[in-house]
DNA sequence: GGGAATTAGTTTAGTTTGTCAACTATTAAC
DNA sequence: GTTAATAGTTGACAAACTAAACTAATTCCC
């Protein structure tokens, strides 16, 4: 509990130095398109032809339903999402792209991981290596 | 531009996933104290005995000005930190940690890096080389 | 079958976070 | 010494968030 957590929590403090330096970009990218952070990430998390129930969107972004509830809001008032209700069980509402919310979140993707990411700034079996760590702490099965 | 950043592409999306599941973490130990996420990392970012200018605060969270007046009006206001006109120019507010805000932080650390910190899930080795992969992000000169 | 407890999502009210523009005070520049 | 630039605050507002009360649909279970 001594010596061997010295380098997680050197870790953990760079990590979230390295989160908050990229708030300088990801909004940046973001300006472009006009779309907050958090309006990024739900973009992502949605992907084309695969709806999405609020809840699921909630659950992940660990934040109060009433709060996707107001994101969705401003998503769908823009065009890029759609809400639907669900036909097995009609308490559920899925969120799914329009085409103008697919065309948006490929532009978004494409800029976030274009040459001007920021990883690209580590050798290739770095990168490996980054992958490698990161599935084992996402606890990734799938992909 | 093509095969190479695949991997950093996927290192970003592992990322940005990561990042989003702290929000489980790190609110729920804020909570514990009553501090919001943002507020964990102003604290974090204020090191006992070492005052740092407001603008310096801005510059690191990269945000307007007139925010970090409004955050530091709200950690002030529960007595964690202090504002003091700079000696040298007279412009400059700097802000230090009472020490009760020095107590609070030293908790809040101990908490964010203790054994229920995702990233001891790692092995010792995975954990070193994060720490260096992350060093290169950050590009990080001291410590 | 039919009431009680659950669950999904919304609404309302309120706080925090964040931006921008206008303002004050101080400092630097020429 | 007037003019720039800089540090921070204020005010107005939008976005992101929470908590509690509410509606509608579903499930439990006797």
């Amino acid at each position: 509990m001594s010596r061997m957590d010295a380098d997680a929590c050197r870790a953990w403090q760079l990590l979230v130095k390295f989160f908050f330096a990229q708030r300088e970009h990801l909004p940046s990218l973001g300006e472009e398109f006009e779309l907050s952070p958090v309006q990024c990430h739900v973009l992502h998390l949605i992907e084309p032809g695969r709806p999405l129930p609020m809840g699921r969107l909630a659950d992940t972004l660990r934040c109060d339903a009433s709060n996707v509830t107001g994101l969705v809001d401003r998503l769908e008032a823009r065009g890029l999402v759609q809400r639907q209700p669900s036909a097995d069980d009609r308490r559920v509402k899925v969120i799914q792209l329009t085409p103008e919310g697919s065309r948006l979140r490929a532009h978004v993707l494409k800029q976030m991981t274009g040459g001007s990411c920021p990883l690209s700034r580590l050798s290739p079996s770095q990168q490996r290596s980054l992958v490698r760590i990161l599935k084992v702490l996402v606890d990734e099965k799938s992909t």
